[in-house]
DNA sequence: ACATTAAGTGATT
DNA sequence: AATCACTTAATGT
């Protein structure tokens, strides 16, 4: 298979006609196998790095030599740090790994001030990237805050329990779920938590906190 | 006993 | 974490 028959059969929905010519003019398609490391930290990055089969990761090496990851990539997936790096021969913040045998197209970066003025697809294309980090950055987010929920909810009954000089506070889940602003559900379910770790005791419209 | 309100749960997104 | 859709438990009348 020609490698434009191959970029359409993968891009073809979201990519114009044009583009994919020029893609597979100037680019180029490479099998890797797992585990290959194709961008490390500080490399100069001369392409940029499409997956159109298997998945990729990008990871950041801490000084201990831990692996973050930072995000794979399926297929239809380009990294979007590697956008950033666009026109200019900057070096790069990540290193780059096959976490399946995978395929890539590997396009000159170069070129990519290019693809941008020319083609609207392309800019779609981006968007889409920087779309779909956004949205995991958003799911990390959430679990952050999911992290914090119980020690907030912790500390707002502490506040109470100071203020009203009594370890038994009369109040009710979804008056720490209003204050709180978050659902009734969710304090429930923490509390529960809390007060399996021993930390409070839970009763109707009371609880009791312990320490 | 019945209705109302608080709290608990599982499944989904 | 949020929301939905229930279920269960506690209380008031």
């Amino acid at each position: 298979m020609d490698k434009q028959h191959k970029l359409e059969k993968v891009l073809g929905d979201i990519l114009s006609e044009k583009l994919l010519e020029n893609l597979a003019t100037n680019g180029r398609i490479e099998q890797f196998e797992e585990g290959t490391q194709i961008i490390s930290r500080g490399d100069e990055v001369k392409e940029i790095p499409i997956v159109l089969s298997g998945t990729a990761k990008v990871v950041r090496t801490d000084d201990n030599g831990e692996e973050h990851i930072l995000f794979y990539l399926n297929e239809k997936e380009a990294c979007t740090a590697t956008f950033s790096i666009c026109s200019k021969a900057k070096k790069s913040e990540i290193d780059f790994i096959m976490e399946t045998d995978a395929e890539l197209l590997l396009y000159p970066v170069h070129l990519m001030d290019y693809l941008t003025k020319e083609f609207p697809s392309w800019r779609y294309f981006v968007c889409r990237n920087y779309n779909n980090r956004m949205k995991e950055f958003l799911d990390t987010m959430d679990t952050i805050v999911f992290m914090k929920m119980d020690q907030r909810i912790l500390k707002y009954l502490e506040k109470a329990s100071k203020a009203l000089n009594t370890k038994m506070i009369t109040i009710t889940h979804q008056e720490i779920a209003n204050d709180l602003s978050t659902s009734r559900v969710v304090v429930s379910r923490l509390l529960k938590q809390l007060e399996h770790e021993g930390k409070i005791k839970l009763y109707r419209n009371r609880i009791e906190l312990f320490q």
